[in-house]
DNA sequence: GTGGTCTAGACCACT
DNA sequence: GTGGTCTAGACCACT
């Protein structure tokens, strides 16, 4: 997971969204734990307290439980849930980008184009 | 042009953006003036403050030129900057996006239907 | 008469030193008139307000007497006033540079090779 | 440092001025932290906003980047930028002080006296 | 009317 | 504690 600490999204948030998107891709499981609050501080180069919120709205959602004495658990619905919500985020996000794009006057064709780019882009940075 | 007051991005440069945006699309042309402070931020029900710091960033962009009691005057080198501006930021964006996609676990396969989809959402929304 | 639109110092304070240079040069003498606030304002492509103001000042000083029908006529002891306050700002500017230079660690070896650059740089810019 | 609130040169701007000063004559070095927002505002008697434009300028400069949550922090290449900086506003200062003096006029000779002149009022004034 | 600067004070994310 | 953003409103120079 990367932290981007000049992008405007706050810090917790990219935290969580980074779990999210652990869970649908199904690298934690149900059961499991996810890293704990130190651990994942000391590995994003974070402060504790920045991950502690993050923990708390993922189980504010459902996606985790937090467990005395053993860490937070992933939740038996977690997967479901976040699958359908990184499929829903994925969506608005183009939406959004595709807005945008309309309302400075480029077509669809141009748009297309810049979106293979950007695959391109993702491909050569090291993420086949 | 839209604010979206609870999108992390912040104010001041949704602003900047979306003049770049109508620069880029040919809505304002060189030598023209773009809406007055005063105007721009009774338009978009924000603080005047807010808008001047989004004209500061054009200016410093090279995108607008300020002249004292005529206003924010469209640079002759506006529009090929701010062209080249949406194109780097639309590419970027669709970048992070799919960043985001992969690390889920979704296949180019999937992401691209998420991507036909969203543009059957920005049509239906009306932006044909 | 030079103006520079983008430094600080307001306008009509530029056009006011302008002339009380020129008077303190000799340019101007007692009896005649300096240029009208029309010429004057399409000379440096500023507005005629603006070059009034400069003028009420100079006659609240006393360098310049309005008068109906003539102008503003240079007052007889205007050279010296004039002459007198050049030296004056001359040397206090001359004091500013210089203590903001020391408070910077700069020696008086460093600030006297900049002044004589300095002098390098006015005579190059064609002002012999 | 010192702000003159009735100098042309903006506030912000003089409190930029200010800190490149310090950090040209090695009273900030990289890796320390230049003074708080708030504990500048406070010390300056100058509103926390005000000190905040003229550290957003450092930032873009380079001789300075923020660190969330810890404060400005002096970057490495700062002090040459720095001191580049000044001696190049130091000469610009001077032969903007001579031009103003030869065009009232004054003969090098006279210039070169004022000079010195200022010289003996910075060290009248405890400045040695 | 135009932009530029400033004060006063609030709320947010982060350490 | 730290910086970043924003509102509300004043005053200035210039056209």
């Amino acid at each position: 997971m990367r932290i981007e600490p000049d992008n405007p999204v706050p810090i917790f948030q990219q935290i969580a969204e980074g779990i999210r998107s652990a869970v649908a891709a199904g690298i934690y499981r149900p059961g499991e734990t996810i890293p704990s609050v130190r651990a994942q501080a000391l590995a994003l180069l974070v402060n504790p307290n920045t991950v502690q919120r993050a923990y708390e709205q993922l189980e504010r959602e459902g996606l985790v439980i937090s467990k005395k004495g053993v860490g937070m658990v992933v939740s038996e619905q977690s997967r479901a849930a976040a699958q359908n919500g990184v499929g829903q985020s994925l969506r608005t996000a183009f939406a959004q980008t595709i807005s945008a794009a309309k309302s400075s006057g480029l077509t669809r064709t141009a748009v297309d184009r810049h979106y293979r780019n950007a695959w391109t882009d993702t491909e050569r940075a090291g993420n086949p």
